[in-house]
DNA sequence: TTGAAAGCGCTACCAT
DNA sequence: ATGGTAGCGCTTTCAA
């Protein structure tokens, strides 16, 4: 009736044992590899779970054992090519230490954030990397790590969790731009950036809820600060969650009667439409705006002119991150560790003196 | 002793139950959402699971329903922007239906694809998305489809699978994109792609085993036939796997004697590598080198000049492969169905006529 | 509408 | 070294 090939529809370890002729126990073990079983039988059995074409089902596996080999990652947003290198780095981490990756993109949005890991605690990942959206919103976080599962946050920290966190050195990299800028003879310089507030509007950095923005609006307020410079605040930014509110926020900023000299970008994809407005609006680069983005993206290196940028180990930081996490998650280490890894200005031709005579 | 607060080292159904007053199977048919209960029964049990902080444990759902709700991607390297937009595409639809998904990187290696979705057969998802290494060693691929999983394919097919498939009008968009260069005067056109031959050399398009880039280069050499050009497979050149090998190659080509004049990239990544290598070489685009870029990504807009691309619909590409997959997840539909989409050729700056008098 | 009990496929513990 | 057996937490008959 039936003539196809051994139909694998669960061909579990009893029916390799029973083939094998030995028990359940020992087909168990030879198949897990654990135990201890001779050579005779581990042949056997291998032969039997050959001929039947056994899988493991890591599902059955994960249960009685309590380790799913999940890592579970939710980053903002997978399309960026920030999160896309970083999640390279994590899951060739992952990987070679024997687990799987399961992705989510919150959207940089705290409920669908809050979603995800309980989907992800659902699925019994053995452990959490997670870029939070919101560092003063992190109540789902410290408690799933509270209930004992490792948790590591990439980019972003949050000072209140005391958990795995790589960052990257946000606050020094934009004081070094701004003074830089600064020295070129600069003074309107703006600062603009995705994160949002509640009325758009730039108070304080302590409206500013992702960790690594934060960090560098402090820097870029700070090194203003000790030039002696007062009410910068008034050129930050925020709000431009898409091309098209980047390309609008950025075209009335340059249109208008005070505008900036010059202007740093929070992350590439800023910096991509900034770039696109100058060239629309005819401005000249560095001659009438100088720009410099975070992220040393691709395009960044091919523009006329190339455009200076902070270099973010990303790569890096998410092979770190994932580091952390695996050592953890192999009991290596308990002390949750903060590393913050290095970055680099690129000096390119974006960036020179401001016109001569403008304010 | 034990202060902390309700300890959630897991409650299970049993546990709720138990405080609710009921027998297990009433617990579980709430917590489940399935079979029929009483609203108070529904409420009691509600109650005593958000005391106890109940968390369903998918893994022991799994076990029992085989089903695991989740989607396994691999794909060939989510650092390079045309994956990391697709996958965005997969996740969202996934996402929408109740999936998550796990994410797996091939780095185009078969082996290692191999090795993906045996653990991905281990870890019972309940479908599967490939953009396969090589169309011509899809054995695994056919395996798995034949013992029941369902399975689409992305960006690459192959005619010996009959599986649902998604891919762009490759063929076409290179038949369109050669003739354009043709139509304004060339006749050394290059075409250059990370796909690699064992020997580094191409000779037929045969020996092309990714099937996207399979298609376009028949297009192109088709489009040359039909021109009267033979013998235009000197101009095809493989190999271009790392930014590394593309510049190596580029630079040979293009300080060679009989050089091209104009040059097709298989991808933005190696377009953009042709791009630097032009610049580092003093040539000028399109005066000495018209340049033709498959993908659209975002850089291609903001050099000097404006690269020409065929833009693919490549969110659209992860959107649908999703899309069908959870089409058959959901049993809505038996038969294999292959999808061809659209592309476009966007034409900008980079190309136009070669220089009068050469060749 | 509710409850009792039988598994899902595997590991792990205890004997032998 | 090998076998028997008790679960892991859940769903799913089958009865009541």
């Amino acid at each position: 009736m039936d003539q196809s090939p051994p139909r694998n529809t669960s061909v579990t370890v009893a029916d390799v044992a029973h083939k094998a002729g030995v028990s359940k126990a020992t087909a168990a073990r030879v198949l897990g590899g654990y135990g201890t079983v001779s050579d005779r039988v581990r042949e056997a059995v291998t032969a039997a779970a050959r001929a039947l074409d056994y899988r493991p089902n890591e599902l059955a596996r994960s249960m009685t054992t309590g380790r799913s080999g999940t890592i579970g990652v939710v980053v903002g947003d997978i399309e960026n090519p920030f999160f896309s290198l970083a999640v390279r780095g994590i899951t060739d981490v992952a990987r070679q230490a024997g687990f799987t990756v399961i992705l989510i993109n919150s959207g940089e949005d705290v409920a669908a954030e809050k979603a995800a890991i309980r989907t992800l605690l659902a699925k019994r990942v053995d452990g959490l990397i997670v870029s939070p959206a919101k560092e003063s919103d992190v109540e789902h976080l410290r408690e799933a790590f509270r209930s004992g599962l490792p948790l590591a946050l990439l980019d972003r920290g949050s000072d209140e969790l005391d958990v795995d966190t790589v960052i990257a050195d946000d606050r020094h990299a934009a004081e070094a731009v701004t003074c830089r800028l600064l020295s070129l003879g600069h003074r309107n310089i703006a600062y603009l950036t995705a994160c949002d507030t509640p009325d758009h509007r730039f108070r304080t950095a302590k409206d500013i809820n992702t960790g690594s923005v934060r960090r560098r609006i402090e820097g870029f307020l700070g090194a203003c600060r000790d030039a002696g410079l007062t009410g910068m605040e008034q050129w930050i930014h925020v709000g431009a969650v898409t091309p098209e509110h980047t390309q609008r926020i950025a075209k009335g900023m340059l249109q208008s009667a005070l505008r900036p000299t010059a202007l740093i970008a929070s992350d590439s994809v800023i910096g991509l439409e900034v770039f696109k407005v100058c060239r629309e609006l005819g401005l000249s680069v560095p001659h009438d705006l100088s720009l410099v983005s975070f992220h040393d993206a691709d395009w960044t290196s091919v523009t006329t002119p190339p455009v200076t940028v902070v270099r973010q180990p990303v790569y890096g930081l998410g092979e770190t991150v994932a580091k952390l996490l695996v050592e953890r998650l192999n009991g290596e280490r308990q002390d949750a560790r903060k590393v913050v890894l290095k970055t680099e200005i690129v000096e390119r031709a974006s960036t020179g003196e401001p016109i001569q005579g403008e304010r």
